[in-house]
RNA sequence: GGGCCCGUAGCCUAGCCUGGAUAGGGCGACAGCCUUCUAAGCUGUAGGUCGCGGGUUCAAAUCCCGCCGGGCCCA
């Protein structure tokens, strides 16, 4: 049911009829009265040599031919135009409330759609940046699946880097450094303690280089000893996963790719193309990509990407090339999967292993990797390489979701080797989210058992720090601030769900029946019915925003967050302004709430949100 | 040397791609509203050189050019 989908069309025909043009359509600003509203005459005004004003006084609806608009009315030069909502709105609600959980959603769109994130090293806990970035993925993942495509979560764990060395050898020389806490935290804290040690010593580091060494040949006593340990770490950075809502499908591990040659395979597939070849100059004895017929590269340097160095080591941009191709299926999958962990989604995400069975891996016709606005330009190498060895489709169809990163208070970023991280990790802010939430808790609902009082708490807690996250758009570098996440008033996820949980609390004493006539609204009847009618649109809106571009993509994602305020605001307003049980307008308004609470519930589950019964 | 992103009240932010009505919100401040479905709410007041300067246009926060400030990347 798109009722407002069906009155855009309405007003657009209407308007093409009576002038004979493609009219543009906007929401009249707040405070001016209507639905839709154009401003098409002052673009007919000057062809037409009249006033702007007199054309829309001229304008006038064909009867009977647009049974959604109420009214169009000129204001000035602008015509209005006003949704019959008193005849839309029984047939709306009721579709609302048989739609439920699919209110909203498409089948518009198919295809494979791969997401990569959030890729954090396999060797400390997340800290607030990775959370953002695991809250971007996630939610991208899920507008993606509303409208229709199958998603595939993908995380990758770079387990062969020297970072992942460095800890191992903490573990094996500094084991009095490894405290018992968290894993993650606990080896997060102790590779800080290993950086001293290296910059301290020389033998440290060739010691660290002899570790990752053993772990890049494989199949030894140390490359499966660290296997287990990053397991370990991964196991319990995904306890913070979750405690964000998010999951994964699969874990593709890169010591795995390593393994099965996927490099070697991808550099046999492509180098007898043209643009792959021996480098010049100071390039010689690499092999690289030729990029020079890109307009942007033609001036740099690196119009020749090195894909192997003259020692014959591989670059980074010659394995992301390679994973790349992977995703799409260019190169075949010979990795091996078994299950790695079970998620409370009820999904039990697999992970690439020596071991396990081959794997139903789809090849993707779409694929996001979610990565800091810092490599755009390796990225775009990456994307431009593909173009370059002619798989045009399978650039147009790589997309860079790219971000800014959090800073701590002071505006220091996050790092791992200096742990400036402590005190910020994903954990301790979610767990201090909620113990904040509990105490309000504990307060509101003294009556409800603690363990549900902790569910509510823990829903509004990591609620308000996926909504923090968000809230603004990616690009837009956020400074975190204790205050700021810890809010519960306001713009912020507890305000969406206290208005859920009042929709809930009504719907607890009776549910609503099937409307039939033509219902008489009010003011903040009308503004709400609007609002949720708007849902499937915005939706839309949000999935067709997302447009690749030179560097990185565009998405409109904090929409979303902005539409989930205005909902709960305006259902607040209703709820403050019209009275619901025991009054004489209960049956329709027992409709209004069970629509505005479906609909809070399709938006939260978008942004990963709880929907609390009561708070 | 080249490139990318950001700049909107004390703080945070929407709007910019696709120009149009008094630049929307939130936090904080101040003043009101709980004997009726949860006050994590509602109502109101104060607070703006839309970084600066040009240009295009009937119309610029929005498009174009040049600066400045902050962050980042390539070399």
């Amino acid at each position: 049911m798109d009722v407002w989908n069906e009155f855009e069309k309405q007003v657009a025909g209407a308007l093409n009829s009576f002038f004979g043009v493609e009219a543009e359509l906007n929401r009249p600003p707040a405070g001016v009265e209507g639905d839709l509203s154009t401003s098409i005459c002052f673009a007919l005004a000057k062809k037409r040599k009249a006033s702007p004003v007199k054309l829309a006084s001229s304008f006038t609806l064909a009867k009977g031919a647009y049974p959604l608009i109420a009214e169009a009315r000129a204001v000035g030069p602008y015509i209005n135009f006003f949704l019959d909502w008193e005849a839309a709105a029984a047939p709306l609600l009721n579709a609302i409330i048989k739609a439920g959980d699919n209110y909203g959603k498409t089948t518009s769109l198919s295809g494979h759609v791969l997401v990569e994130f959030p890729a954090v090293n396999p060797n400390k806990p997340w800290h607030v940046g990775h959370a953002r970035n695991a809250v971007l993925g996630d939610t991208l993942s899920r507008i993606l699946t509303s409208v229709g495509y199958k998603v595939t979560k993908i995380d990758y764990i770079n387990d062969l880097g020297l970072q992942v060395a460095k800890v191992y050898w903490g573990t094996k020389y500094l084991k009095e450094k490894l405290s018992n806490e968290k894993f993650d935290h606990a080896l997060g804290k102790l590779y800080v303690e290993v950086e001293k040690a290296v910059g301290e010593s020389n033998a440290v580091l060739s010691e660290v280089r002899r570790i990752n060494q053993l772990m890049e040949q494989g199949s030894n006593e140390t490359s499966l000893k660290v296997r287990e340990l990053v397991d370990k770490c991964v196991f319990d950075q995904y306890e913070t996963a979750f405690k964000l809502n998010v999951f994964h499908d699969l874990l593709v591990f890169e010591s795995n790719i390593s393994k099965v040659g996927l490099l070697k395979k991808s550099l046999e597939k492509i180098k007898t193309h043209s643009s792959i070849h021996e480098g010049s100059e100071d390039k010689t004895g690499c092999l690289v990509a030729d990029l020079s017929s890109v307009e942007d590269f033609k001036n740099l340097k690196d119009s020749e990407v090195v894909l192997l160095r003259s020692d014959g080591t591989a670059t980074y941009t010659a394995k992301d090339i390679a994973f790349q191709l992977w995703k799409f299926g260019i190169v075949p999958d010979e990795l091996s999967y078994s299950p790695f962990i079970e998620q409370p989604n009820k999904v039990t995400a697999l992970a690439s292993s020596s071991s396990g069975g081959k794997g139903s891996f789809r090849k993707a016709d779409m694929v996001f990797n979610v990565v800091g606005m810092e490599q755009a330009h390796e990225q775009r190498l990456v994307y431009e390489t593909l173009n370059a060895l002619g798989y045009k489709k399978e650039f147009e169809n790589s997309y860079h979701l790219s971000y800014e990163h959090v800073r701590l208070p002071k505006g220091e970023k996050l790092s791992g080797r200096k742990g400036s991280w402590i005190g910020f990790s994903a954990d301790e802010i979610i767990d201090e989210a909620e113990s904040r939430a509990m105490v309000a808790v504990e307060s509101k609902n003294p009556t409800l058992p603690e363990e549900e009082q902790q569910t509510i708490a823990a829903s509004i807690g990591r609620g308000a720090v996926r909504y923090a996250l968000l809230k603004s758009s990616p690009e837009k570098m956020i400074t975190f601030k204790w205050e700021e996440v810890l809010s519960f008033d306001g713009n912020a996820a507890p305000y969406l769900q206290y208005a859920y949980a009042r929709c809930s609390r009504i719907l607890e004493e009776k549910q609503p029946e099937q409307l039939k006539e033509k219902l008489k609204l009010e003011k903040d009847e009308i503004a709400l019915l609007r609002h949720i009618a708007l849902w499937p649109s915005l939706l839309r809106q949000v999935a067709s925003s997302i447009k690749k571009e030179k560097w990185g993509t565009r998405l409109d994602i904090q929409k979303i967050g902005e539409y989930a305020y205005e909902l709960a605001n305006l259902f607040s307003k209703f709820y403050t302004n019209c009275r619901v049980l025991g009054s004489p307008e209960e049956p329709r308004r027992l409709s209004m709430v069970a629509a505005s609470r479906q609909t809070l519930k399709n938006v939260l589950n978008i942004l990963g949100i709880d929907a609390p019964e009561r708070m």
